[in-house]
DNA sequence: ATGAAAAGTGCCAAATTTTGGCACCATTTA
DNA sequence: TAAATGGTGCCAAAATTTGGCACTTTTCAT
């Protein structure tokens, strides 16, 4: 038996028993007391927990609170966790963050480095606060699914892109514009864009955007946002 | 060089030149050229798509739509990324959910079935709503990060929990409690309980909660909790 | 108290796996 | 045609893993 095989064998086996001796764990797995032993030692430097008791009565015991998963993701899909993520923590009080941070952290560790470096970018594109409470909440559209892949592309090769918006006054126009940063003020998300045609920055609620699409071109180039309360109070932005 | 090692750092060059011969990678990883070639063979079996040329001029590439990433996630950490997610594809307008519950998916179906038993019970104990707009949130707290461990193992133990709860008063009771259910309206978080000692429900503020342990004893009875707005109108929750 | 049952450690030789070297084949291009 | 490249089979050397043994410590039942 591989020894890998062999492993996954004996964490099965210690969560189908319970508690169980070395010696019961080295004839399931049909080896010697001494190599369950250092299996043992291993599967806990994977970060498996293992209590054991000495003594009459004693065994080895497998915290169910250390089992791992492994997964395979689409660096896609990678992107959009630390999104969620990062929005989730941002909104506040998200009790569990933290351990959603450290898997994520894990996630990333073993994404190629240039992913990194795109998805920091991305992520530093993205400015999360919180709204006042006065905001009024009721009209909140849904916002389109086509509009991540195509954001994702114009920020990361710096692209304009093109949609239509739909304003708080029902005027509907078609825009050009610089994808700049993203403002989160949950539940309201907010494309932050320099407008070239008016030559200043300009606030999208994401919900009211439809039809994106990217301009192949000329790259635009990063602009410094102003994200502060006071220079652009979050009041200011669009209802 | 560890064999793993050196199949990682095989990847990472490839990554890196684009194209490479066998004889540059055998001296990158200091490796013969034999060795190589059976680390390719390997990593082909693991799912790398990996081209090749031979004659002058040829190489091996990698492809990089088969690059992957993979990660091996504590259980706990998986909740905490479900969590996540669900709470704010529910706080709404969750552009890239859709990416990240295809990602979720994945994990899952790693995961022992138990722990998705389990964790699909947890799941069900977690309901999402909209906060009214009404709602003053100028005093939201932190919430003790001791929490999601100690809820986890009691929501699915079904186990006592025992905690401090200040009120909006500003008054400090001790509690033990049955939870129940977890009732997010975003940004506030509640406990939804049966008060064995009022013989009656009630929902805490999880950021108001604080040193919370368990009682080790018998089991409490799962009970069905009303979420309904009619029965239990969110402006009823404690402020 | 004592003995049995259990985890855990150190060491060494045997068993197994991995590695390197070699000869050789197939394909491409200058 | 010759050189450069991927690829295969085989064998002995090198490295790693394994089993066995002696030993320690802890716990529990008698």
């Amino acid at each position: 038996m591989n020894i890998r095989t062999r492993h996954d064998a004996i964490v099965r086996h210690l969560r189908r028993s319970g508690t169980a001796t070395i010696d019961a764990l080295a004839a399931e797995v049909g080896a010697s007391r001494r190599t369950v032993l250092r299996d043992i030692v291993a599967l806990r430097d994977q970060g498996f927990v293992i209590h054991s008791e000495p003594g009459r009565g004693g065994g080895l015991q497998l915290d169910p609170q250390s089992m791992q998963t492994t997964a395979r993701l689409a660096v896609a899909e990678v992107f959009a966790l630390l999104i969620s993520v990062a929005a989730m923590r941002a909104a506040g009080h998200l009790p569990f963050s933290g351990l959603a941070d450290a898997g994520l952290a894990k996630i990333e560790k073993t994404l190629p480095p240039e992913k990194v470096r795109d998805l920091r970018r991305f992520l530093d594109c993205l400015h999360v606060g919180k709204l006042s409470p006065a905001q009024d909440l009721s009209d909140i559209g849904s916002i389109d699914p086509d509009l991540l892949p195509t954001f994702e592309a114009a920020f990361l090769d710096r692209l304009h892109l093109r949609f239509h918006y739909h304003d708080a006054k029902g005027r509907q126009t078609r825009r050009e514009v610089e994808p700049q940063a993203m403002l989160i003020l949950p539940p309201l998300w907010y494309l932050v864009a320099w407008d070239p045609a008016r030559a200043d920055f300009r606030h999208f609620r994401m919900d009211r955007i439809s039809k994106p699409n990217i301009v192949d071109g000329t790259k635009f180039r990063q602009r410094h946002v102003p994200f502060d309360e006071d220079v652009c109070p979050y009041s200011s932005l669009p209802r």
